[in-house]
DNA sequence: CGAGAATAGTTTTTT
DNA sequence: ACTATTCTCG
């Protein structure tokens, strides 16, 4: 049935549809039906084309993106969803790698590193070679590497490019990292990318096996894509020339970490056949949106002309609004949604669900203000990214405790818990246990086997280690080895108990660290996320959870919860949709970030980002900035973005405060912000409170218990209330429209 | 060796 | 302001 296929899709979207042989390149705008066009290409290949999904990789940016083409798919394709590979390009190359890296010298269970522990075996390759961390910054050391890796310059690559001082200190650095990393059995995340392109390369067989399987290749935000990754695609559609790439230039946010916008030019000489098809017409939003989103990006010089349009109607203006500082600004936030999530009835708004709104901002840091926020105000909300789960301290160190029982020669990993909790293992021992893994050319497990095997004493004076300390390292020892022939027969979830108990840890959270309950609660989180292996047996259960956590990121756990906010940088923000955005810190050295300020291809990056803050928003889009921002405890005064200058006047609407004169004297800090609009266009109706609390009420909330009402004062179009708790709970300030309260009588 | 104090560095975005 | 690392003493 093919016409239901193309049924509903503009003339564009049906051509890139069914444009299946050969190069495509699809640009696609904001909102322009992308997710859409991508899913029913794949289904018009099954269905009309009879290409088995055996035969089909679709990659994509995040694992959550690829779980929604999955399951946007699988109506379209049925169970057949299942054969289609389908996911992020280092999940791809992880499977590659598992399956056939043994060429490229790799270990079938070969742990990722991410960050942190990149930068942690980075530190001690710098002792190594006598590099001084405190002159030349890990961080920066790291990111050369990586920026290489990306361009597939391996350390001999490197050799022959390096024109620098710095770069002469970055070569010997890589040369001694990439020695660890293969006598520890690690990959880093760019690894992933090279060591495929590097087998592909170099053999030919299993090159040609993965590409008679995958006749069909895709890759979705191209414009995000590196130079690895983009040559791994094309030695995939090397024969097949089925190469089919979406993307948005004007959507590019990623060149810091390396992405390359010219793989789109690339893409154009590399494939002179290739058809490219532009998805201009936007469903998305609203006129004034887009109107505001396209005087923003138009100021761009480096940019492809693309026009978007839509058919929708103009909606209402843009709201702008300066607040005093992130505390008023994120009390703007809380009360307009207050506004925008009432009950019908008695106000013109009240069309809102929380799921329906985000609140969105350039840096992580800025969550916090709109936390706290949240959380006196009692508006349920979910932060995305942030202090990752994964990252946190606790479940890092019981994922070092399984990384060691799947790869022993893991050093980071055991560096990390080998004296968590104390076994009596300090620095010196260490210190020379690293010497020792270093003269020998081992893993630090190996020289602890070698310290046990040559017996403690007898004539190995050039061991600097006392008995003890022997002991304590072959106990680790024998504690890892158990906890890895355990592994073979426990489930996971038994294993991660099982180290938990046994290594002492929980022993350790409880008795010396006073967020020990709040930690073991991660845990206890963390082994129940691994249930969803239970269908497979030990060691693969293993391995297939520590790959996992290794590549999921936050986007991924992102919830579509109709009764939470959600708080979400800009890049995170990426690819997703809300009816209505809150853009806040809309200050110049925040958006645009000062660290753009110099360089004109970083500043048109931070438009970019702007745009595609803009572009998330369906109907509603609030743009706020503080008059001043508190920054490393400092309070200091702002401008306003540059960007904001970008929009036409006559698409905004400022609320004003109160009384204050204007909105252009916001020092002026009058007493509980009272919102009018501007022009009274929309000025929210006050409710109409049928059941309104009053000073001297009893009441009972669903998690504070029973209180009394201190006093209760009009707050925009909402109640704020004061209200005193029992049992210790205290007095909090509450929002009349989010709090559970009930009246006792 | 370990616990607590002093201090430095941190905040751009993340697979 | 906050935290992560380094320093100092018991």
């Amino acid at each position: 049935m093919p016409t239901d296929l193309l049924a509903g899709l503009n003339p564009k979207q049906r051509e890139a549809v069914e444009t299946v042989d050969g190069p495509v390149l699809i640009v696609a705008g904001p909102g322009s039906g992308k997710t859409r066009v991508i899913t029913h290409r794949i289904a018009y290949l099954v269905r009309v084309c009879g290409v088995t999904p055996y035969r089909i990789a679709a990659v994509t940016f995040t694992n959550k993106a690829a779980r929604e083409m999955n399951l946007r798919l699988a109506p379209l394709l049925g169970q057949a969803v299942r054969d289609l590979t389908a996911g992020t390009f280092h999940s791809f190359c992880a499977m590659v790698l598992r399956r056939d890296g043994d060429s490229v010298g790799l270990d079938r269970n070969f742990a990722i590193y991410d960050d942190p522990d990149q930068i942690d075996l980075l530190k001690r390759s710098m002792t190594e070679v006598n590099v001084d961390p405190k002159h030349f910054h890990p961080r920066a050391v790291q990111s050369a590497i990586s920026g290489a890796k990306s361009q597939l310059l391996g350390v001999e690559g490197f050799k022959d490019r390096r024109d620098s001082y710095f770069d002469e200190v970055v070569f010997r650095v890589y040369e001694r990292y990439e020695a660890l990393m293969t006598r520890v059995g690690t990959v880093d995340f760019d690894d992933l990318l090279m060591k495929t392109y590097l087998l592909f390369e170099n053999f030919p067989d299993v090159a040609d096996k993965y590409r008679n399987r995958y006749v069909h290749f895709m890759i979705d935000e191209f414009q995000d894509t590196n130079v690895a990754q983009y040559a791994i695609a094309r030695q995939l559609s090397r024969e097949s020339r089925n190469l089919c790439v979406v993307g948005d230039p004007d959507q590019s946010i990623y060149s810091w970490r390396n992405a390359d916008i010219r793989n789109i030019l690339s893409f154009q000489t590399d494939y002179p056949e290739a058809k490219v098809i532009a998805l201009e017409e936007n469903y998305r939003s609203t006129q004034t949106i887009l109107n505001a989103a396209r005087s923003v990006i138009a100021a761009n010089t480096q940019r492809v002309e693309k026009d978007l349009w839509t058919k929708n109607g103009p909606g209402v203006p843009i709201t702008v609004f300066e607040g005093y500082d992130e505390k008023e600004e994120a009390q703007f936030v809380i009360k307009e949604i207050a506004n925008l999530t009432k009950d019908a009835n008695g106000s013109v708004d009240g069309l809102y669900a929380l799921g329906d709104i985000a609140v969105m901002y350039r840096v992580n840091a800025q969550s916090r203000a709109l936390e706290d926020e949240c959380l006196r105000y009692g508006v349920p909300y979910q932060v995305v990214g942030g202090l990752k789960f994964y990252l946190r301290q606790e479940v890092k160190d019981l994922t070092a405790y399984l990384r060691l029982a799947a790869n022993p020669h893991d050093d980071v990993s055991l560096n990390r818990v080998i004296n968590r909790p104390t076994r009596g293992i300090g620095q010196r021992t260490l210190d020379e246990l690293m010497r020792l893994a270093r003269d020998a050319g081992t893993s630090m497990y190996t020289a602890i086997e070698g310290l046990a095997t040559s017996g403690d004493g007898a004539g190995i004076e050039s061991v600097a280690l006392a008995p003890r300390a022997i002991r304590a390292l072959t106990d680790f020892k024998s504690l890892i080895d158990g906890l890895a022939s355990e592994s073979e027969r426990l489930s996971l979830i038994e294993l991660m108990e099982l180290a938990v108990e046994r290594t002492g840890y929980r022993r350790h959270l409880l008795e010396d660290d006073e967020r020990g309950e709040e930690r073991i609660e991660n845990i206890q989180e963390y082994v129940n996320s691994a249930g969803d292996f239970a269908d497979l047996e030990g060691r693969d259960a293993l391995n297939a959870f520590l790959e996992k956590v290794s590549l999921v990121s936050d986007v991924d756990e992102l919830e579509e919860k109709a009764e939470l906010v959600t708080l979400i940088t800009l890049h995170q923000a990426k690819g997703l949709e809300y009816p209505v955005v809150f853009m806040v810190g809309m200050e110049e050295k925040l958006l645009p970030h000062s660290r753009s300020m110099e360089d004109p291809s970083e500043m048109e990056e931070e438009r970019r980002l702007c745009y595609v803050g803009l572009t998330r928003a369906k109907e509603r889009i609030y743009l706020l900035r503080a008059f001043r921002r508190g920054l490393w405890g400092r309070s200091e005064p702002t401008l306003p973005s540059r960007f904001l200058n970008d929009i036409p006047k006559d698409l905004i609407i400022s609320p004003v405060r109160g009384n204050s004169r204007s909105a252009a004297s916001p020092a002026v800090r009058l007493g509980p912000a009272r919102t009018r609009f501007a022009n009274g266009e929309r000025a929210p109706t006050p409710p109409v409170d049928s059941n309104s609390l009053r000073t001297g009420d009893k009441v009972r909330h669903a998690s504070f218990g029973e209180g009394i009402v201190m006093s209760s004062s009009r707050s925009g179009a909402d109640t704020e209330l004061t209200v005193a708790f029992k049992e210790g709970h205290g007095v909090k300030r509450l929002l009349r429209s989010f709090a559970p309260l009930e009246k006792v009588d």
